[in-house]
DNA sequence: ACAAAAGTGTTATACGTACACCCATGA
DNA sequence: TCATGGGTGTACGTATAACACTTTTGT
């Protein structure tokens, strides 16, 4: 069977998701408590191990779409976490991967089943091992990227008001954005359309709904809206 | 041994080292042949594998320090390459590290000892595996980070004129800077400290010597130059 | 004397930021 | 009628980018 590298170690390697949502106002992380040993009880993250023949993104994939029913999400590798100890148990190397969901299309049966629940950054209790190292590089490299790649709609449903839009971005960067402004910048950005459709839920007066068009972005990703 | 986890298959980790040198006009790696099947003779970042109770950034100076005998070099994870096939032989699920050093401190009969070359990043030949994407990917972070930390002395001697500094900058973004705002720029960092010392080797009318103060970093990390 | 790299300021433009009021509607 | 969120423009200051000539010295 191993035909090359018999004299060295091999170990367990699994993938934690970090799932992003967000209900309006702060972004929100789906956590649940671990029915297993070790760690039982803690708060953590969601993984899974990695399969003898499985890419790391599809182990991720996989561990996603069994939480969430969701295939196709945005999702990015956010790093491999190998303290020796991190794993109470034996020796786990993790990969990080973090996905981004609109929390209306999740279908909350699902969550319950799994016992997780939604919890805002700013409201993370302890967790698990490493995860809240893991939470945190995420946000961050969601930051860096919001400005860059069309991440935010990834949150939000297809159609959504600027309002909306604009507090993603507050979520994100953890800070207040002045409305002019912001809606002077996304003016310029031609693959944010507007469309003939009203919100009338948000709002008495009803807000216009925009959409993200991808071929537009496609056809010129050029994308720096701070 | 094995107490929770039996069922799951374990696989081998390696990491693989890229090393950056500047050699006064472009970026280089460190690349060398294989000298081990599988791929023997293809050109290769140099790597390990990860022992039993080694973390992976032990692991990763593990083999920098045998590559180049220097330690506590800068050095940061690239990401984690698991592709099933990516290694010919069996699985291997590989952490890049990416360092930068200084190649005057490097003692060159190291290099030979291992059979490696540097290469300009515009020369690479075909590289073994997925070798060519970590390299990008490091590069790409490079060029991400090299605004907002302090990198670029890495990749130079303790005393460095501003002409070099800016070829650092130049080599890195891969484009050319004009020699009046990026000086305009340095004036404004505070930790880059001017010297008493005149640079005689490089022009005929000699540079003045810059130095990065570590101490008033640390005092004051914030960080633009672009 | 000349070649080669060091060093030095100004100006125009683009961009980011701060800021306050009217509008439409449902309750 | 009033409370709620939607929608709009300007002025200022800062940061960025473009640009060319003089200096020093070794050969």
């Amino acid at each position: 069977m191993t035909q090359f590298y018999n004299e060295y170690p091999k170990v367990l390697v699994s993938v934690d998701c970090i799932i992003f949502g967000f209900n309006g106002n702060n972004l929100q992380v789906l956590i649940g408590k671990r029915k297993m040993d070790p760690g039982r009880g803690e708060w953590s993250l969601y993984g899974g191990f990695v399969g003898a023949n499985e890419n790391l993104e599809d182990a991720a994939n996989r561990v996603i779409l069994d939480l969430t029913g969701m295939k196709n999400l945005y999702i990015r590798q956010v790093g491999a976490f190998g303290r020796i100890d991190r794993d109470p148990g034996e020796r786990v190397i993790s990969i990080a991967y973090c996905a981004l969901i609109n929390v209306v299309d999740y279908d909350d049966s699902l969550r319950i089943e799994h016992g997780l629940e939604w919890v805002s950054l700013n409201e993370l209790p302890e967790l698990y091992s490493d995860h809240r190292t893991m939470i945190h590089d995420a946000i961050c490299q969601i930051r860096r990227r919001i400005n860059h790649e069309p991440l935010s709609f990834k949150l939000l449903p297809d159609l959504f008001t600027l309002t909306q839009l604009q507090h993603v971005f507050e979520a994100v960067m953890g800070e207040e954005i002045d409305k002019r402004n912001f809606r002077k910048r996304v003016k310029d950005i031609d693959f944010i359309e507007k469309t003939e459709l009203i919100d009338k839920v948000t709002s008495k007066r009803g807000a216009a709904l925009y959409r993200f068009n991808k071929k537009a972005y496609e056809e010129d990703p050029s994308f720096i809206l701070k």
